[in-house]
DNA sequence: TCAATTACTTGGATCGTTTCAAAAAACGTG
DNA sequence: CACGTTTTTTGAAACGATCCAAGTAATTGA
């Protein structure tokens, strides 16, 4: 007999001498079978190397895969969604959680992006920072549980999100408290299109922070300013994609007299500190910087960055754990925290008093 | 009528008025039908908000599920893949192809720690970091290709591996040629047991490196030295998990004197370089650190990293090219670069002459 | 020993598509 | 209009399991 095709359980179950049905209990319901039928049935199965029911079938009648899908942030591919070291963390936790309920992740691109969504084989969707409910049409139509990440679902959907207008708030708040007067922003730009600078004026709206969670900080900063009497209308903002590396020089630039810089991104803090100390400014002494998400490189820069731990970790566990525990759907928003470290200083005196 | 059920393809042929081949071939061969008749099952898949088929059915009588398998090195889950720089870009490396193909990613655990890659739906596999070749037995038993990664699969495998034994020849030539005579050796433990100080000694076997690749680069670090009237087995060697941060400590504690360190691993690079800077040694004035595996924590520690590039994005991408592609089995094997960064100067005078 | 109870097995229906041979329709031509 | 071609459409048979009602065997109690 020449093994040409991949055994099927009823092949199994013929040499084991059992019908199917009792085959396929023996895969999912061992405890259905007699010990030692189960036993022939293993050993069948050995001998023609089945290695258990065929996921493609079992999935059509349970329908059930064993997968949970993580869709990628708006206008991201499947590439961008794992470079991005703050959604990496998010992945990590949500892919904890998938560690010990034993089940695989899939990782999905924008449904912008690319139509894979709809073949994509999970039990579930997470989708990653939301800009509109719309992209999880394909969830619900499919009648999957999902949850959606910094967005606000409204009624009967499940999120969890950040809450940035603090996680801005504290930041701008640190860098106030610490003395500073003259702040620049780098703001979030979700394009590979290069960096626009905006200038101070009352005009500017929200289109200057990428995503809805972007405006959120920008909300949180301008509280923080209003208390010490600035407006966040007069602060030189700079908006880039995370990655662009020209960024930095290009709000260094414009804001040459900035004593404090607020990222909201962490890279993107990353690389002022370093374009900075090339530009002859010592951090924190001169110029002191405040990322958002607290990433590796923000721990490994020199100095560290100070940065708003968005928790992102966390934020992955309690989505994975909700799409996991289907019950009352909730909106859950975690609170962040300031985490100082070495790139953040009290304002020099001549400095206060601009 | 009550929409309780999601719709099928059934369905949408009925009130189309057309047979089920026919709407199958609407969505999966539209060439194959008549404009007037295509536009009629469309408009009837709009009315009950019908998604296309339903993957599951489509994988069952097709065989593709559009999805291919990233299962995890050794003893790593899929948390563990997501959290290792170097595995990172080479997931980043795979995820391009596949978004260009447009299929979707998965992330499976090693399945020496969860069997979850039974019930995988992929249509192929890539091994990463591989130790032994009965890894890729589940591919082998369901018929679909796979490529293993950093290993020698031997006759008639896809394969694709870094020439680590030059990676670890370039790394330790780049400190001889500066005038390096004292070294230690940071090599890979799997486990997150401890870190093991190994002291030097002529009966050190291949387990003081964890992986066959570590093996290598240490073969690389013995051929280098050698010609330069060293033997490797002179030098002291810890070996530890890559993210065990007590490892520095223990490495420039037991080798005090040495003025050239070899990391097999980036991220210990980087480590090493901190706690230096912690106990007063200067880098790269009075000691050099040589990584493995270009990853963006290297480029931004103080001073950079000066690591050998091991290329893991072009691995990805090769290896999910030889899945896509299936073609003659072929084993690739890449070249490694070194990457001269701020962490490596020549030896002081005073050290050279000793 | 027989009926009642319990513990396993069985066979056939089913999941929602795709596929393919065969039938039907449409088309072109003399 | 009858004929041969070509283009479309049809209907039934897979794909490989799970599920369930119904049947059979083993066990118990009297």
């Amino acid at each position: 007999m020449t093994r040409q095709t991949k055994p099927r359980l009823s092949d199994v179950a013929k040499l084991a001498g059992v019908s199917l049905g009792t085959a396929s209990n023996v895969f999912s319901y061992p405890a259905k079978v007699r010990p030692e039928v189960r036993e022939r049935v293993h050993a069948a199965a050995e001998r023609l190397h089945y290695l258990g029911p065929d996921p493609a079938a079992r999935l059509m009648r349970r329908g059930k895969v064993n997968a949970i899908g993580i869709v990628a942030p708006a206008q991201f591919r499947t590439a961008d969604a794992l470079r991005n070291p703050s959604f990496q963390m998010f992945m990590c936790g949500v892919a904890e959680v998938c560690d010990e309920e034993g089940t695989n992740v899939v990782i999905i691109p924008d449904p912008a992006v690319s139509p894979a969504i709809n073949s994509a084989l999970v039990d579930a969707f997470i989708f990653g920072q939301v800009e509109h409910l719309s992209v999880a049409r394909p969830a619900e139509m499919r009648k999957l549980p999902f949850v959606v990440v910094d967005f606000d679902g409204g009624e009967g959907v499940n999120s969890v999100r950040i809450d940035a207008r603090t996680g801005g708030y504290l930041a701008a708040k640190h860098l106030l408290d610490l003395g500073h007067r003259r702040f620049a922003v780098m703001s979030f730009l979700r394009t590979f299109d290069p960096a626009i600078y905006h200038p101070p004026g009352p005009q500017r709206d929200g289109s200057i922070a990428g995503m809805p969670i972007d405006r959120e900080k920008m909300e949180g900063y301008r509280r923080a300013f209003a208390e010490h009497g600035l407006n966040i209308d007069d602060i030189p903002v700079v908006q880039a994609h995370p990655w662009d590396k020209s960024a930095a020089a290009l709000l260094l630039h414009h804001a040459p007299d900035a004593t404090a810089l607020l990222s909201m991104a962490a890279m993107q803090g990353v690389s002022l500190i370093a374009e900075a100390k090339r530009r002859g400014r010592r951090v924190p002494d001169d110029l002191s910087v405040v990322g958002f998400n607290d990433i590796p490189e923000a721990q490994h820069s020199d100095p560290p960055l100070t940065v708003i731990d968005a928790r992102n970790a966390e934020k992955g566990r309690i989505a994975a754990r909700m799409v996991f525990n289907p019950c009352q759907p909730t909106a859950k928003m975690l609170n962040p925290s300031l985490v100082v470290r070495g790139s953040t200083a009290p304002a020099m005196l001549s400095n206060r008093q601009s």
